[in-house]
DNA sequence: TCCGTTCTAGAACGACTGATCGAGTAGGCT
DNA sequence: AGCCTACTCGATCAGTCGTTCTAGAACGGA
């Protein structure tokens, strides 16, 4: 009933991505965005709200892709009932080059992952619906990482959950980060730093908190 | 026989410092700074000349503080001359820690350090006395990593420089960046996620350029 | 005492930001 | 046909940014 849109949301959000995947977060602007995609200033607006709120919506759409492809490769690693460290190592692994797999298939929302923190991004000034979906994605991804560290350690207290963190979410980041063009392949790194962080398990909460170990 | 400063230069610093520990870098602005510290914002115009040069300053002594506790630890754990593997692999985690090292003495400096990339802090536009003690910088953090990875593997290609690189600054940056408060100690981290990449010997450049082994 | 230099203070400038507004337009519905 | 709603558009708002400018204050030396 109503008049059609003309400018394709997603159109709009594949530019911003562009605008975001290499940049501060300041290059992208509402009026940068509208030359960019040939829509006015107002019809951002009217699309989305706020620049806050299409950010969010940013977010949300490279986050569920990125909460999906890791779905796939931990189910396809912990596909029995009562896996053993090992394949629960493999499936750590997995979770960790979901980056790099997703880099493969849509290499500008990858970056977006890459190159900018939620926190930093988006603020927190979101309609109560797209907060609900931040949230649920965010829930989604701790539940995998519990999920890992139960099948590698049998626990998931804070000291395992940092550890698995660590391994899936800051080291593949890091290591993944586009710079100048990678000799060596980002995704073995990962594989290797990952298995060295696993290889002894996390300090119990009794412990006193502390990694026993290294250093 | 000029007029006296009445603002303190290194005081601006560590103003500046701590205004962009916990922030976006457009959270450091000429006048939250002149807000900050007390000074005026021809002050500090005068003083530092422009905002570029002055974030310059600002990465230059902190890059300094960084690369001198790098060289320490470094040098203290290859004093041999002919130092085997395991004494290689040690002063790659000392170095690879210098991080977490500088933020027991110096939070902030640190902070800023893991915080912000220097790429995406300071531009282009600077004087050529600033840009040169930048580029000395850099250029001694780059014998830093040739001289590890020259004794890990007598060898300081490409490969093995990424690999070096990877150990001592992308992989703390990651396991450092302050998020809420750490039980697991990030030191440990980052000495077991290092052991981990040093496992195996980078790829030779004749290999192709990818690494073999995981994933 | 006056001069030259160096520094400080704060107003002002132009550019750019996110956001808002009213007017106009295009389609489906009755 | 006429209306209603959703959408688009350009102009415009107030605010902040980095930077520049002007006036003057604080010093050593003559």
């Amino acid at each position: 009933m109503p008049r059609p849109r003309v400018h394709d949301l997603d159109a709009i959000l594949d530019a911003a991505e562009g605008l975001l995947a290499d940049g501060p977060s300041s290059a992208l602007s509402i009026r940068s965005l509208a030359e960019a995609t040939g829509a006015s200033s107002g019809s951002l607006y009217h699309a989305f709200g706020s620049r806050n709120e299409l950010l969010g919506r940013l977010w949300a759409r490279a986050a569920g892709d990125y909460l999906g492809e890791l779905r796939r490769g931990v189910d396809g690693a912990l596909d029995d009932a009562r896996p053993d460290h090992a394949a629960a190592v493999a499936a750590t692994v997995a979770a960790a080059t979901t980056l790099a797999r997703l880099r493969e298939a849509r290499p500008t929302r990858a970056r977006l992952l890459v190159r900018h923190r939620r926190d930093e991004l988006v603020g927190d000034a979101l309609s109560p619906a797209l907060a609900e979906e931040l949230l649920g994605l965010q829930r989604g991804l701790d539940d995998e990482l519990r999920r890992l560290a139960g099948a590698l350690w049998q626990r998931a207290d804070r000291a395992a959950l940092e550890v698995v963190a660590a391994c899936v979410v800051d080291l593949p980041v890091a290591l993944l980060v586009p710079r100048r063009p990678r000799v060596v392949d980002g995704a073995a790194l990962v594989g290797a730093a990952v298995r060295g962080l696993l290889a002894s398990p996390p300090p119990t909460p009794a412990e006193g908190g502390r990694r026993a170990g290294a250093t």
